[in-house]
DNA sequence: CGTCTTTGACCGGCGC
DNA sequence: GCGCCGGTCAAAGACG
């Protein structure tokens, strides 16, 4: 077990967090993760995901919903004005993780840079944006705290990362690779 | 001095 | 069309 601490460089000394990140690994119930699809989001966002992920059995949920068209160079384009709209469209998965932590950032071997912060309704804690700092990979995430439970970190992945990972997490790398073969789904 | 955070403004989609 | 809402930008600041 003390070999997990190759997983949060930035966590030396032992902490209940490092152990939920396994627990996500291993389907325990206390870390669940879902796909979301734009349905759900439009619906009812992040409380949708709730519902889902407070499932009792449910750790990985995945919604085969392709009505979701999306357009991957609007991501870059969208605020110079340029719209490729002839562009095949596919769907953006994002993948959620629930993990019971006292830090809010999760060091999971990735740099990332804080674009943003929100407000989210009936929530007294923030939604934090972040994007992954290497040159061409867009992959986001957001980083959301459940008021109800505030020992419970909400960690929404979108997109996957095409490029090695930047830190001395080789074992964390292994399994974000298998966090990408359930994101193959 | 480079990198990352903060924070209000801004934008697009959607419901009314 | 208008206003709300979730997501993003970008200038300024913090930090090492």
């Amino acid at each position: 077990m003390e070999n997990y601490q190759h997983f949060f460089p930035n966590y030396s000394s032992s902490s209940s967090d490092q152990f939920s990140l396994m627990n996500m690994m291993n389907n325990n119930s206390h870390t669940k993760a879902a796909e979301l699809t734009q349905d759900n989001r439009k619906s009812s966002g992040f409380l949708g995901l709730m519902a889902s992920m407070e499932a009792p059995s449910s750790s990985v949920v995945t919604d085969h919903t392709n009505s979701i068209p999306y357009n991957s160079n609007d991501q870059n384009e969208v605020r110079s004005g340029k719209k490729n709209k002839g562009e095949k469209k596919i769907k953006k998965p994002r993948y959620a993780f629930q993990t019971r932590s006292q830090v809010d950032i999760l060091d999971d071997g990735y740099r990332w840079r804080k674009y943003g912060q929100k407000a989210v309704k009936n929530n007294r804690f923030p939604r934090s944006y972040y994007r992954c700092t290497h040159q061409g990979c867009d992959v986001k995430k957001q980083v959301q705290r459940l008021s109800k439970d505030e020992g419970v970190v909400v960690t929404t992945y979108e997109g996957m990362h095409s490029h090695p990972i930047e830190k001395s997490t080789d074992n964390f790398e292994h399994i974000l690779t298998q966090m990408q073969i359930y994101a193959s789904f």
